[in-house]
DNA sequence: GAATGTGAACGTTTTCACAGCA
DNA sequence: TGCTGTGAAAACGTTCACATTC
């Protein structure tokens, strides 16, 4: 697959950059709903708290955009991160495991209108599975493959419990789900080559214990 | 605040190393429940995915907790990276936005486990409020400041939609909040010292999106 | 002998500073 | 003149390799 703009190559991007790239691109919809038609790098950058020297180094991973003297065309800069991204065309997904977390995910509006689109729930409990979570079907785990074979799913999210994801990781695998967003609190481990991201709640917690620990307070009374 | 053992500094540690020391003490919990007294770098590292000389670096931010010929030792070194952590001690939080996303928080067993207490709920719909979830008592948010005043709370999570994050990040701040974790897919800005760690699963979505877009295609039928 | 702890080498990311272009 | 795009420098993080200690 090539993928290049100016001889760029996108897949070279660092995920740093890619995070901050859709910041970017968050920042400038806003920018879009507000009428602003025209942005320099200073200004954007302030919206998304990083230097404007950062933004400019991003940019230049993905191709030129801007006009020196001038900034950048808000919609352009848009539709370009789009496409570096991925979020111009649509991506459909499964979820294993309609728990509270599960059921959150489902009915994130964030995820709808950046063109993701849940195709089907799998779990195992019985009074789940043959009822439908808002219009989406609930099947067995062990039903994947079959149900996932001829819809165009690349995508597969975990939320099952810690013992389950691992099980629930090779069927992903075996359905042929090429990247996996893991919000079980275990590592995951494939044979073949899956992107696998790992959402961790309680890690993020864990940032703010020890900077409560070590940092000064900021009063004591 | 003095917290450092032989002249190191925990401020000091880099948040990529805090997270791995987060994943060495969750692996030692395993470890500990397997009956495993001993382990050695490359061992422990194996078993996170990271190298072993990259396990030893980022010990050597905190100390020296090792035999050299023999490793670590299980139990020991997973108290004293609880004492960095600040998982030693009980973390008192409360939660704004019982909407799905806060009560799969407020049920999360991974946060009870590592200390993190829920003491409080906000909202502002009038048919949550006064009525105990899970044996939380659910306040409107406008009486965050006068609920929480006597009770030793550091950590607000904020679960509220986008439009009302901000508002409740000041609301927090006023009421002497410390650290945020912020799960609203809004940059959050404050004038006082407040550290702010944010969850945006979007965000984590986009990498897969990114990654799917510009890497080989694993088949094509 | 075995495995830690750590300086030095290496690689990556961020910041600086300014040349180049509208 | 103003702001982008980019080399060069600085800061930061990772890996190597080995002296050190048990």
């Amino acid at each position: 697959m090539e993928n290049e703009i100016n001889n760029r190559d996108f897949s070279k991007i660092p995920k740093v950059v890619i995070k901050r790239l859709f910041k970017y691109h968050s920042a400038l919809e806003k920018l879009i709903i507000d009428g602003i038609s025209n942005v320099s790098s200073s200004e954007l950058s302030d919206d998304v708290n990083v230097k404007a020297s950062q933004l400019r180094k991003d940019l230049a991973y993905c191709g030129e955009f801007g006009t020196r003297g001038k900034g950048y065309e808000v919609s352009y800069l848009h539709d370009k991160l789009s496409e570096i991204l991925g979020l111009q065309m649509e991506w459909n997904y499964i979820l294993a495991g309609l728990g509270r977390l599960g059921r959150a995910l489902v009915n994130y509006k964030g995820l709808v209108s950046r063109g993701f689109k849940i195709k089907a729930i799998f779990d195992i409990s019985a009074e789940k599975i043959g009822q439908p979570y808002h219009d989406i079907m609930v099947y067995h785990i062990d039903e994947m493959q079959s149900v996932i074979q001829d819809m165009d799913i690349r995508i597969g999210l975990i939320t099952v419990p810690a013992d389950a994801a691992q099980s629930v990781c090779d069927k992903m695998v075996e359905a042929k789900i090429s990247a996996i967003l893991n919000f079980a609190p275990v590592l995951l481990k494939t044979k073949d080559k899956v992107f696998i991201e790992r959402v961790d709640i309680s890690r993020e917690m864990v940032t703010l214990s020890h900077y409560l620990s070590h940092h000064e307070c900021q009063e004591k009374d």
